[in-house]
DNA sequence: AATATAAGTGAATAAAAATTCATTTTAGCT
DNA sequence: AGCTAAAATGAATTTTTATTCACTTATATT
């Protein structure tokens, strides 16, 4: 047989954890609970992982990997940096409110002896990406002159609540009430 | 005998469980970590609560009431908004700065099992002040018009960010560093 | 000092969860 | 169809963790 461990039956395996975090919480998760929501054994679990350890870690670093790689879609280095600026602000809303349990999830592994210091540095690394974007709008003095972290902190720190406040208020986001929200966090950050 | 339990046995206990919470994340904590690091037998940890539950149940309603209760500290409602507003950021950045393991902890225990919907109703109810602050500063057209509770949201939200982050660069906050934060904030919520 | 009762102990037990593995099922290949 | 090896299974086992309880220690009251 040639067939490969199915990547179809990871997803399925993942989509179950994140629901269960959303809902019961990373340490009200259990190996059964995973296998009972994604509908397989307890044993395929090991099929796939060898470890309950190595499973939330893969997941910790595949919507890592998911969110940033979203994010940047669609930007035009080359366009006027706010409205480039806009376009990935709107990206990271849009994922985030449409994979509300997957902020939860990396939310509650911040501090956990799950995630490893190997995946912690991986995944700091991926973040490159938002470190030059505000260095860009620094230069072109369109941004607070302070620590890039702590801009991009801000800037993450309060999109997640607004997140989890428009999840929990059920207050559905439309087109008005997110402008309103961009500058919110464009009158925090801009010089 | 009249002695009643003694108040510094459960402050001890619920340091333990933050300094815990704080290194291994809510999941990795047990009962037998718990009593080792408060220096008791895990048996006496039953004296005071009855199950594991009701000791995560009684610590979050603890820590909830305490930041409430310092946020406020010092208010003077008459003194004019934008001092005042500031006056309680600034007691609750120095709170959450001091009290790091209390603000991990709140933050896991957001989506965990453990936390009844009693206990998060009564830390809801604590919330009213805050509204009222912001209330106050929309009718002085000081604070944008936008939902009150989501404005909070973001003020909480962006304050737990940074104190993750000053936690985590080992970053000192000097005066000048703090100023820069509030404008950040002030900037993002004024009319 | 004697007594009574609360507080504290930690080994023993019970409950819950992770992991294993002998066995069965499935899917590709000739 | 028959063969082969990967994939899947889930009951059994191991490991971890919460909880109990018979007993000891500490403390207030007389």
């Amino acid at each position: 047989m040639v067939k490969l461990k199915d990547d179809k039956k990871i997803t399925q395996i993942f989509q179950a954890a994140l629901k269960l975090v959303a809902k019961k919480g990373l340490s009200g998760m259990t190996m059964g609970d995973i296998s009972k929501e994604a509908g397989i054994a307890t044993g395929t679990l090991y099929v796939y992982f060898t470890s309950k350890d190595e499973l939330i870690n893969a997941l910790f670093a595949a919507c890592r990997e998911s969110s940033v790689q979203v994010s940047f879609k669609g930007y035009q280095p080359h366009t006027p940096f706010k409205p480039g600026f806009r376009h990935i602000w709107l990206n990271i809303l849009r994922y985030k409110l449409q994979n509300f349990e997957e902020s939860v999830f990396m939310e509650q592994c911040y501090h956990s002896p799950f995630i490893t210091a190997d995946t912690r540095e991986k995944a700091q690394q991926l973040s490159a990406p938002f470190y030059q974007l505000i260095e860009r709008g620094k230069k072109e003095q369109l941004i607070k002159n302070i620590d890039t972290g702590l801009l991009i902190t801000f800037m993450i720190g309060t999109m997640n609540e607004l997140v989890k406040q428009t999840h929990y208020s059920g207050i559905t986001l439309n087109r008005s009430r997110v402008n309103t929200t961009f500058d919110l966090c464009w009158d925090a950050l801009k010089a």
